[in-house]
DNA sequence: TTCATTTATTGAACTTGTTCAATTTTTTTA
DNA sequence: TAAAAAAATTGAACAAGTTCAATAAATGAA
């Protein structure tokens, strides 16, 4: 059940199998169907999340109800409303399978009985938290600076996979335009081919 | 010189007096002149930067040569780019003082030995970084759903004394408008009064 | 398979923001 | 304190992206 975790977590630190196996017994396994909330706006983030099959988006509705996709979350990839989790305070996100999903969940009880018990999860999650802070830092750049065409480019050239399993809408919503305007982009590339 | 740092890691987490010292020891402070830098487009970041005095702003310059301003480092911030520091690659960044400055610098090899031979240490950074990370996905929401309009309101709200401190060019760059749009903005507003 | 629902496409009118160029104001430096 | 440099303003023409509404295509559920 927690295997593919295992492989994740030694791809990113050197851990001890027993550390390792009792870092894993901490998490719950879950199943959550196409269209239901593991996170809805009002609620406190309960957990921290690793995928083990399917397919998260991770969103914000705003005021005029359009939604920003933050990110999305597919196979070997954390989710949490990091905000909401540590700090125990309400959430501003929603977290909806958009595939029938898999997760692991651990709860900030357990969180932080590892931190304390096991050294070396410190230090995975502090070199996590980089890497999705560096991978941020890069998508605000691109924002201030690219338009929506090369957005989207950008978008299918680095997840591929991701794309496939992605509607328009989707799309659309982590770009930040309209989805009409997305597919006039669509167009416009198809047509140049 | 480090009792500004003291106070900031104390503010944020429990370490032991000897512990503290001997962390802020491995700190080297610098002068900074204004309009000079600590980093530039393609040097390896050598340091983790913690802001006395002064002002600085980290930012990206793209293909056509337009600024975007990743953030602003006035005193008690930190500033490095977190990427090529970690991972010892080229930096696409600048760090410029815009402003008289002083630093306290630490590199790599220090940062390192404070990790494993301190253990606060590990979980300050954690901390620090979980805490620019809320922030950022805050920025990036906030850039996805508002109007130029809305995000400089937003801006001078929430830093009314950085506010002061910044030309409108550099308000702009961080906004990811032009500098004439933000004069336009500016002016509908002041008529608006 | 069919009907209902969701997603995608397209066009027209509109809004937001850019670019360029000229002018004024403010700040810096000699 | 004058001259030079940098920052701010303004207008006009333009480009990027939105909104709304209508239609078509794809997907899902019974």
């Amino acid at each position: 059940m927690t295997s593919f975790l295992k492989q994740h977590i030694n791809k990113h630190i050197s851990i001890s199998d027993t550390e390792l196996e009792e870092f894993c017994n901490l998490f719950q396994h879950e199943i959550i169907k196409k269209k239901s909330f593991l996170l809805r706006d009002g609620d406190v983030c309960r957990f921290e999340g690793f995928v083990t099959k399917g397919l998260f988006r991770v969103y914000h509705i705003d005021k005029n109800g359009a939604e920003q996709i933050l990110y999305f979350a597919m196979e070997n990839w954390w989710i949490t409303d990091i905000d909401s989790f540590t700090n125990e305070r309400p959430s501003q996100l929603f977290i909806e399978a958009l595939e029938d999903s898999e997760v692991l969940l651990i709860s900030k009880k357990d969180k932080e009985f590892a931190y304390t018990n096991l050294p070396a999860i410190e230090k995975l999650f502090r070199v996590m938290t980089q890497k999705t802070h560096v991978a941020l830092q890069r998508r605000m750049i691109d924002n201030l600076s690219k338009t929506a065409d090369q957005r989207y480019l950008d978008f299918i050239e680095k997840y591929p996979q991701l794309h496939q399993r992605l509607s328009n809408l989707q799309i659309a919503a982590y770009l930040g335009i309209s989805h009409e305007f997305l597919s006039k982009i669509r167009n416009k590339i198809a047509s140049k081919r």
